[in-house]
DNA sequence: TCCCTCTGGTTGACTAGGAAACTACCATAA
DNA sequence: TTATGGTAGTTTCCTAGTCAACCAGAGGGA
């Protein structure tokens, strides 16, 4: 290929893999909203979820946010009183985050909403394909070794 | 399912299709950006390549971003000397886009990123899985009728 | 005890985008 | 010819991130 010419960006699974995933995202977002809740919110309360508190740099690996954007993630949820902040007793500097009940009730909510949402893009797919779907996608996790996740 | 369960956020297909893009977008951004593009600026500019000139709205139509996001955008590139406006000689509200022939060398150079980032996370698939993970996307935009592309 | 370094969290400056108001121009109809 | 409605682009305000500087407190040595 000579070089003046330039591969298409259609060419690209990366592009296509966006183009879905965005749209995917942004669906999810508008349901979520309409609940008051942002997606980033949607998950920093699911992992609060199953443990009954969590330090926010815990929840920073977790999410593959910075520690600044959980401080102002936080802040947010706490001023909806879904979260609270509590000191840790062990360590001056730490602080741990838990649901509030409030929160704890809505998380089942949002969850649902999820579901609705994978089901309302994926269920369509023949079994195989969205098996193998999933698979692939797991695989390529795995392969290239695709940890400290940005979450963007 | 009691409703006071709720869903992990790993089983959800969209889950790992975000998790998955944006490694990919994010390695992507890392590339260009030893250019001194971001990936937006790729986009656009590649979009220009096969255009002669093109009018700023219909780059947001193509692109799935809105009219102000190009107008900086393209005030970004034009500041880095990768393209000009010129005034739309039919009508005096239109403008057009072109790209300089610094920008019009840049290109292919970005592309080849491109291409190198595909392969970085989808070579090492088996030939059918990268084939069945291209189909399977493009068959969900097809059926999900995904139009008007958020580019986020 | 007193540093020194590391870690946890917050803050401020900056970025890229969306929403909506605004400006300018076009086109059509009265 | 002039109002009117629609379209092109810009601008302002807002949001949600990053990055890097910062302030504690922790935990060792010397």
């Amino acid at each position: 290929m000579p070089t003046h010419t330039a591969s298409d960006l259609t060419d690209h699974i990366g592009y296509w893999l966006r183009y879905v995933s965005n749209h995917v995202s942004q669906a999810f977002a508008r349901k979520v909203e309409a609940h008051g809740v942002t997606v980033a919110e949607w998950v920093l309360m699911r992992q609060l979820l199953d443990e009954k508190a969590l330090a926010p740099s815990r929840l920073a690996e977790r999410m593959g946010m910075t520690r600044g954007a959980i401080s102002k993630l936080a802040e947010r949820l706490i001023a909806k009183s879904m979260v609270v902040r509590a000191a840790d007793p062990h360590d001056g500097r730490g602080q741990t985050l838990a649901l509030t009940s409030v929160g704890r009730a809505l998380v089942p909510e949002l969850a649902a909403l999820a579901d609705a949402n994978d089901a309302e893009f994926f269920s369509h797919l023949a079994a195989k394909d969205r098996a193998a779907l999933q698979r692939i996608l797991r695989e390529i996790v795995e392969k290239r070794g695709l940890s400290s996740l940005p979450i963007d």
